[in-house]
DNA sequence: CGATCCTTTGAAGGACGTCAAGGTCTGTGG
DNA sequence: CCACAGACCTTGACGTCCTTCAAAGGATCG
């Protein structure tokens, strides 16, 4: 049988309570913008402007090396806030995975509000927090584990994160591998070895509608913990 | 010839104006205490107790995969502060290095003062944000990086840190391997190759003291930026 | 000054990367 | 609706960087 936890407490960067949403509009400007799939958001080293949450897409914040090697440091799905930094600069490149629509809030009203109301300023330090516990599980991961292990945890997270065993990957492999610090043919066997021994089979006919059919055993090619 | 940057604004985790050194007495108790080498000063998923903050040592924060494999977060040196929490509960386990005398001081102390000093609650925020930054710089380099690549970029934080082109490591091989996600002979390996390149030597009649004779060399082995 | 820990170095093996080819899916224009 | 181009994914063959295994030479400390 087939279990599944609905345990969300550890979704990334969901922050309806940081103003975006629930604040009054009187106080806060909140508008929106749709970007192409592929296009840049912001630039890493650029003045942060703009706070973001997502409407609707995905997005994948990175750094590069000066010969180009790329690591993704994370993925931002539906309800995630992005791009919140607490210095002037942006220390990612944001890009538009899909066809993505985001709020925007300017960084200045949202430390101006900070200053007046606790609250926020606490839900800011919280919302850094979680990134940084993300950060953490992730060099563990970069570090210490396998490729299978890699890209058994990868879907996992994806799992918990869209609720949903059904996982529908926006981003390819390449985006994948350069998350997991792996190359896209690794990312692709790794994914192909999980379909041969039955944890996971694909729906329609792409290879990007992923349904994992045995979570427990998906889990077990993860040591984390 | 030789040059150095003296530019310490990314020094992880001085903050001496947190409270630990430069607070009122009056407000806060603050106590000390000596760990020996190798003792562990805080356990993984161990309640938040204390914050912590080093007098005189080394200290590194790991966690471990349930078969033993070790990945070190990060080294803590004289004046960091390491062990705050915005959760209940450590994320890592801290082990002193070397002989290693800490400030503490409690984290409840701490989070009261927070809510009166808006001051407090901003350092608490930068704190946070410098070990998310580090803790991104080191995905790069754990994701992307070769061997030699992280051997170079972690003589380069070492040296910045310190200070001194003179760097005296408190820890062994294998806790700079597990840091750097590799083993200790492939550390040991690129040493000796940075050694016989003209880059370092070797001070005294040990292998952690080490000389940095060409930082811009140096430098050359670690594509960052 | 003996026991233990640490580091280096060599040799061999393996996991993942690189290179290459072919297949599939998607979107577009005829 | 079909043809075609381009993007994406899989799979195989081979190469290589790092790990594993092993041995020997310091360094440290009782």
């Amino acid at each position: 049988m087939f279990v599944r936890t609905t345990d969300q407490r550890l979704q990334p960067n969901r922050l309806g309570d940081l103003g975006f949403t629930s604040a009054p509009t009187s106080m806060v400007k909140l508008s929106e913008f749709t970007y192409r799939k592929g296009k840049e958001i912001f630039g890493e080293k650029e003045p942060a402007e703009y706070v973001y949450q997502i409407k609707r897409g995905a997005v994948r914040s990175y750094r590069l090396l000066s010969d180009g090697r790329r690591q993704i440091g994370a993925f931002h799905l539906k309800d995630d806030v992005f791009g919140f930094e607490n210095g002037e600069n942006h220390r990612f490149t944001a890009e538009a995975v899909i066809e993505t629509t985001v709020y925007l809030m300017k960084r200045a009203s949202l430390q101006s509000m900070a200053d007046t109301d606790a609250a926020i300023s606490r839900n800011l330090l919280t919302m850094t927090t979680t990134n940084l516990e993300h950060a953490e599980n992730h060099m563990l991961l970069l570090g210490r584990k396998t490729a299978i292990e890699r890209v058994a945890a990868f879907l996992i997270e994806m799992d918990r994160r869209t609720g949903s065993n059904n996982v529908s990957l926006p981003m390819n492999r390449r985006d994948i591998a350069d998350y997991l610090g792996l190359t896209l043919e690794t990312v692709s066997r790794a994914v192909s070895r999980l379909y041969y021994e039955g944890v996971l089979s694909f729906r329609g006919n792409t290879q990007r509608e992923i349904v994992i059919l045995d979570l427990i055993k998906l889990q077990g090619f993860d040591p984390q913990g």
